[in-house]
RNA sequence: CGGGGUGUGGCGCAGUUGGCUAGCGCGCGGCGUUUGGGACGCUGAGGUCGUAGGUUCGAGUCCUAUCACCCCGACCA
């Protein structure tokens, strides 16, 4: 992509209206727009970050026998009255309408009670367990505030997986595999030395259900931190006999502000039992389906990320999830510069490297702080200097200073 | 939903005890000079001051209502 083609363009200065700065650097530097609060249009920079995420995400799902589907956003009335979620005074974020002939519709701020709904209709014995299934989903829950810029808004991109077993240990299994999937996931989106599976208040059925929380200063959670242990406890749930049952003391734990980016849960038979989502098991008895869910907020660990990885210039993406990886600049106006950057941009490009060319006639200084403004992990620049010395010039986006390398060197250097 | 704050060209802001053609910076168009960390000169376009009503000879400025946005709290599978 040529910089001059992107209709997008950079602010020097923040949004008035946002305090968050996910929010601002995300506006700044024209990866979304604002509509209203709590909900934010994706623009092309954006989308690409969103995309690679899920990407990322997609894989690990995969891993664990996950299978993507995507369901409807509209959602009955009838489906959700079987557990009692249609009313507001239960569930209080709902976005509801009408059809034109009167039928009262939600719009899904969950898909728990459609997707079972959904599944009955093809599960019928033992035999067709496990079923695991996820999608990226665009949730609208009518939040009374919205705050923190994309990490917690009225609409949001949602990872949602949903698990169907035969029995408490087949669940089991999956749990454990998820938890590892999920270590995966923050690991490859640079985040998992800060992301904790934290024990957190578990429902009906279960004594906890389990969060992954981030370090972050932004985030609105408080948790509880054993590092030598490596156990995390939600305020929600911290007192002493949970405390007892962990076998940890309160005085050895550290506070911390963090940012929730994944959830799962343990429905047991539950859920199941309300909605009569059953199968015949091997001597023909009718048994319930053992539920699991787990989540994760897509657009929030974008926001997250934002936060946590930004200096003063603007953001930083980890490699795994930039929206591109080189921001290629040409300094200088002469001809064989030009040549020279043309060239090598369609070299990179053809190989696949997701490059960002600064063509634009401005001066360097700006093309330099865009590219730092944009977070974009490698900076190479073309000048006379760089094509007499045969070499080009780099730069990645968090190091001091930059040097003189050959277009072979760039390669291994984006291997990494 | 309770409390606090903010709405003035595209963006960020100033605007005194009510006063005359509503300013500044950035950005944008034109011309010229520039070209290694957001250049400079000249010039030009662009604003029913969130909205509605009221007070007044006169309202960006005062009053009332209302809408939007931000922050704190409450809420939060």
């Amino acid at each position: 992509m040529k910089v001059s083609q992107l209709f997008t363009k950079t602010k020097k200065e923040a949004p008035a209206d946002e305090q968050a700065k996910n929010a601002q650097l995300l506006i700044r530097a024209g990866f979304v727009h604002k509509e209203m609060a709590g909900a934010y249009d994706y623009l092309p920079l954006g989308i690409k970050v969103l995309e690679n995420i899920k990407q990322v995400v997609r894989e690990e799902m995969n891993s664990i026998s996950g299978q993507e589907l995507i369901m409807t956003g509209i959602q009955r009335k009838e489906i959700w009255e079987t557990t009692g979620r249609w009313d507001d005074k239960v569930v209080d974020v709902w976005f509801k309408s009408a059809l034109k002939d009167g039928t009262e519709v939600g719009f899904g701020w969950s898909h728990e009670e459609p997707i079972v709904e959904m599944v009955k209709k093809y599960l019928e014995s033992y035999k067709d367990l496990p079923i695991n299934i996820y999608q990226f989903q665009t949730k609208l829950r009518n939040e009374l505030r919205a705050k923190s810029g994309i990490m917690r808004g009225r609409e949001f991109v949602m990872k949602d997986m949903y698990s169907c077993s035969i029995d408490e240990a087949q669940h089991e299994a999956f749990y454990q595999a998820t938890i590892e999937a999920y270590k995966r996931v923050y690991d490859r989106l640079g985040i998992g030395d800060d992301t904790y599976v934290t024990f957190a208040s578990g429902g009906a059925f279960t004594q906890f259900s389990h969060e992954f929380q981030t370090i972050c200063e932004a985030g609105e959670d408080v948790v509880y931190l054993h590092r030598g242990k490596n156990i995390a406890v939600n305020e929600e749930v911290v007192d002493d006999e949970n405390l007892a049952k962990l076998g940890i003391k309160r005085d050895e734990l550290e506070k911390v502000k963090t940012a929730e980016v994944g959830n799962i849960f343990n429905f047991g038979t539950q859920k199941s039992k309300e909605m009569d989502f059953t199968f015949v098991n091997d001597i023909g008895e009718k048994q319930l389906v053992h539920l699991g869910s787990y989540g994760i907020g897509i657009t929030r660990v974008m926001g997250v990320i934002a936060e946590k990885f930004s200096d003063e210039k603007g953001l930083v993406w980890p490699a795994s999830i930039a929206p591109y990886h080189v921001y290629l600049v040409n300094i200088g106006v002469d001809d064989n510069v030009v040549v020279a950057t043309e060239k090598l941009y369609e070299d990179l490009s053809g190989q696949g490297v997701e490059v960002l060319y600064d063509d634009r006639d401005v001066r360097p200084g700006e093309k330099f702080a865009d590219a730092d403004l944009l977070g974009i992990p490698h900076r190479v620049v073309i000048s006379p200097k760089t094509i007499e010395a045969g070499m080009i010039e780099y730069k990645s986006r968090t190091g001091e200073e930059s040097e003189l390398i050959t277009i072979e060197e760039l390669k291994q250097k984006l291997q990494k």
